[in-house]
DNA sequence: CGATTGACGCAGA
DNA sequence: ATCTGCGCCAATC
């Protein structure tokens, strides 16, 4: 069995531009449809390290969980230079949320 | 090996 | 519609 950070990972890594993924849906995805606060540590601990597109990665009620300001900021300005379109401080998932396997419907 | 972490999700008020 | 509190669960310390 892998680990669900790999699996996790793998799944973040196949977000495509554009697109956004809550912490749920990557648990559901990796193995683990409670594991919401585990996609978290992992991010929080190595989104960096591991190259992943962190910022195609927000919590349910599409809006991005970071506290860091400058990290929230950062976040936003690369969504929307990918053509992701904020109501104000929130994403509408209806639109740009990333479901592997269901885009044909 | 036990406790803590953590950028969540959801039900209830 | 907004706010509060509790439950989750693997990796890390």
């Amino acid at each position: 069995m892998e680990t669900f950070t790999l699996n996790a990972i793998r799944v973040i890594q196949n977000i495509p531009p554009g697109k956004v993924m809550t912490y749920g849906q990557i648990a559901a995805h990796s193995g683990s449809p409670r594991g919401a606060r585990q996609v978290a540590r992992l991010l929080h601990s190595m989104s960096a390290k591991y190259g992943l597109p962190w910022h195609r990665v927000v919590n349910a009620a599409g809006v991005i969980s970071i506290q860091d300001k400058e990290h929230h900021l950062m976040q936003k300005e690369l969504l929307q230079s990918e053509g992701v379109e904020f109501s104000g401080a929130k994403i509408d998932l209806r639109r740009f949320r990333f479901d592997p396997g269901e885009d044909r419907i």
